[in-house]
DNA sequence: CTTGCTGCAAACTGTTTGCATCAAT
DNA sequence: ATTGATGCAAACAGTTTGCAGCAAG
């Protein structure tokens, strides 16, 4: 999901078109990161000095809803993270620095054979590390 | 561990023995499921009516950093989860409804070969459902 | 000019902490 | 008598919400 691609369907979908919106989809577009909402704040009061967390959770939440950004929580953490979204499932390797993920595209359910007892409705799978760049440190 | 086990292990490390202890103890031995801090303290406010969450909280991670109990934040969900900890590695199928458990023996990491890229420190495999008692409703 | 977007302030949830008192050893 | 355990109140972080004004269509 590129930036137009994610503006368009905004506009499709009767959201307005602003700047802070292109440069929050722009940071992640840029970033293969999964990103936290302070860290979204932080990166973009350069350009908006005023930004309020407020505007910064609603569009995220926005985003989310219309699959343009996924969202976890890291084990542990307190606090939720964002990336761009891909379509096929998939689970990630993440830096628990600087929040780089990188695609696994093995997925244990393919191994579990029916649970009798349970019905399965979801599961997570992720698997936290450093990076290259931020294991030195 | 069970409960008595539990007990001594606090008496070795200079904890106290205290109702409060014992009954949260007893509660996890009971009920091999994933509760909640605020659904310890409902259980427990029978006998203990003026009981806090501090001393819940308190207990909770003391028992945590002894190895008794364990802590999981299921997706999605802001707030931790504690049960009974088991020494071999394992995951989780979870109820969503309330919160039992089932023991996977599979674990996705031994497929997984070495990444050039990350250091790999940790991950989290759990898998969500809803449990034969739960699922009507 | 209408409707959605934003900032402000306030509320909320789950969790943690300082302090004085109480209870287990 | 010591020292840890507890309740109270307050603080904290991350997130969400109501409202009034602003800006994009």
């Amino acid at each position: 999901m590129d930036v137009t691609q994610a503006l368009l369907l905004l506009k499709e979908k009767g959201y307005k078109h602003t700047g802070k919106r292109e440069q929050m989809l722009q940071l992640f577009s840029d970033q293969k990161r999964y990103i936290a909402a302070k860290d979204v704040l932080e990166a973009m009061q350069g350009d908006y000095p005023g930004l309020s967390f407020d505007t910064i959770y609603r569009n995220l939440s926005t985003f989310v809803d219309l699959g343009i950004l996924e969202m976890t929580e890291l084990d542990g953490e307190k606090k939720f993270r964002f990336s761009c979204s891909v379509g096929e499932h998939h689970h990630h390797i993440i830096c628990l620095t600087c929040g780089k993920t990188k695609h696994i595209h093995l997925c244990p359910m393919d191994q579990l054979g029916d649970s009798a007892d349970f019905k399965i409705v979801g599961h997570k799978f992720e698997i936290y590390g450093y990076c290259s760049e931020c294991i030195n440190e």
